[in-house]
DNA sequence: TACTGTGTCAATAGGTTTAATAGACAATTC
DNA sequence: GAATTGTCTATTAAACCTATTGACACAGTA
């Protein structure tokens, strides 16, 4: 299950994407046309910025755009960035299994297939797909 | 992610599936062999009960059997049972969309593809395959 | 320089969920 | 009727989620 912090990372990087070229957007604005709580949104932010994917800018016309083009961030790596890990079980978080059942585990095979299958799907997907997909339909 | 709820549960019936045969199987060496919770075992399996993946005896030679051959079995419907729901976010959950964004909402469609990559994936292991797949490998 | 609007950081808190544990009760067999 | 099984309800400690609050640092502007 992806939590608000996965979700509204998404919503304020694919917002982000929408007004490149605006230079650096306040967060005020930001939350308030994505209607989520600025004070949140706070805390979410240092978790996508010690990846790279924001652009800071500090003072009274500060705020913040996007390091990369649209084109270069997926979906997968947003919402890693955000939720900390996608593994859908513990043991498969971190570079290395710690349980204890690892080498009989008979489920094991299971779970990394799923997030394999997960990865792949989130890691297809970019901002500028969205954004694509956005002008489509509206 | 997946909680112990959905992983105890595969785990479970797993055990049923290669037990096949023995007639109606204790809790207790389900517990034993899996090496968990008998009281939390005990929670889960009203879950699964009522989704009909189970049959019942009770009595001092009771236990639980398979109510279906292991080819029947899927792994997302032992997981559904188990966990509730496998929606990857909230507003997937049930039948209706309550959520007030849900027209206007950019990432409502990933979340929908994800929902329908991961469950067919899981629909498409069944617990013969699982059982399968460990002879295979010794 | 003082002011104002920005980002940054740490702490707190209420609510929910998770993962058990405990104990009373019901059914069945020997 | 004694022993062993399943069934049900309640309780709990810890973690997590979803914010909210307040103090602080920084950079433009008047």
């Amino acid at each position: 299950m992806i939590s608000t912090r996965g979700r509204y990372a998404l919503r304020m990087m694919i917002d982000l994407a929408e007004r490149q070229g605006e230079g650096f957007v306040a967060l005020k604005e930001i939350a308030e046309s994505q209607d989520i709580s600025k004070k949140y949104l706070e805390q979410i932010i240092p978790l996508l910025n010690r990846s790279g994917l924001l652009l800071t800018s500090r003072g009274v016309t500060g705020g913040y755009r996007l390091a990369k083009a649209p084109e270069e961030y997926t979906v997968g790596e947003i919402l890693r960035s955000a939720e900390g890990s996608m593994a859908p079980v513990s043991c498969l978080e971190g570079s290395t299994n710690d349980c204890p059942r690892c080498g009989k585990c008979d489920t094991l095979p299971i779970w990394e297939g799923l997030q394999t299958v997960v990865d792949q799907y989130l890691d297809g997907i970019s901002l500028a797909d969205i954004l694509r997909s956005k002008t489509e339909k509206g």
